[in-house]
DNA sequence: TCTAAGGATTGACAATCATCACTTCAATCG
DNA sequence: CGATTGAAGTGATGATTGTCAATCCTTAGA
């Protein structure tokens, strides 16, 4: 990427001088660092995780109605996690009648996964 | 993986009747699926993913000194996310005289990048 | 030996989070 | 319509987090 900062290499000095030459930051890698961050802090939590996993396994639509069991946690607590998935923009949902379905977005975790890579 | 939930298409049903087969859920998985999140937790800052995005970029190790100015942040800031990396196992550090050098642990980020892709 | 510098630790504080019990809402069935 | 059901919303609470100021520790220069 943008970024190619000169690392200075360390070398013994003399007292009272600054230890390290002052690197610019480019703010171009902070907004995309922020978008994947989200992605990172969403799937930080290994209930939301296995959801991804899930829903990803599934490839179609799941509903909550079968997610609920997998999980040892309350119907209101899955929902708040589906919640913070959907938020990251991780799943979708839709309604159908009394159900309601999720279903992982495609390319949600496109660049995190490019950039660990 | 070893996961294969038989997920029951939705109909229309009794009042009264339970609205799912209950899904038994593989513990396998919950092991791995903690460590990943893990991991993701603490790339979940854009501070920390921007920290190791440096370090990955520098292939070498980087002293402390030149991380904390690359930040709007305390000196004390930057330790403490660095050590939040290295508890997660992302990085590791290493002391030269009065300076540390910090360095990306190489397959720490490997299991999470490939159940991403 | 005294002093300064790099870095980690501690304590404090506001903000966020995970969870639950309770409630609300919308849709379906009888 | 009235009752029921799947799912989301609402506090409330205890735990964790991000940040800084102040302190401590270790190493190196004078």
């Amino acid at each position: 990427m943008s970024v190619d900062l000169e690392l200075t290499p360390k070398t013994k000095r003399l007292a009272g001088a600054p230890c390290c030459e002052p690197v610019v930051y480019p703010d171009i890698e902070r907004e995309q660092a922020t978008r994947m961050a989200a992605i990172a802090k969403a799937l930080g939590d290994p209930v939301r995780l296995q959801m991804v996993d899930v829903l990803r396994k599934h490839a179609g639509k799941v509903c909550v109605c079968e997610l609920v069991p997998l999980f040892d946690l309350t119907q209101p607590t899955v929902s708040h996690h589906l919640k913070m998935l959907r938020e990251a923009g991780i799943v979708g949902s839709e309604r159908e009648g009394l159900w309601a379905y999720y279903y992982v977005i495609p390319d949600a975790l496109n660049e995190l996964s490019a950039w660990l890579s």
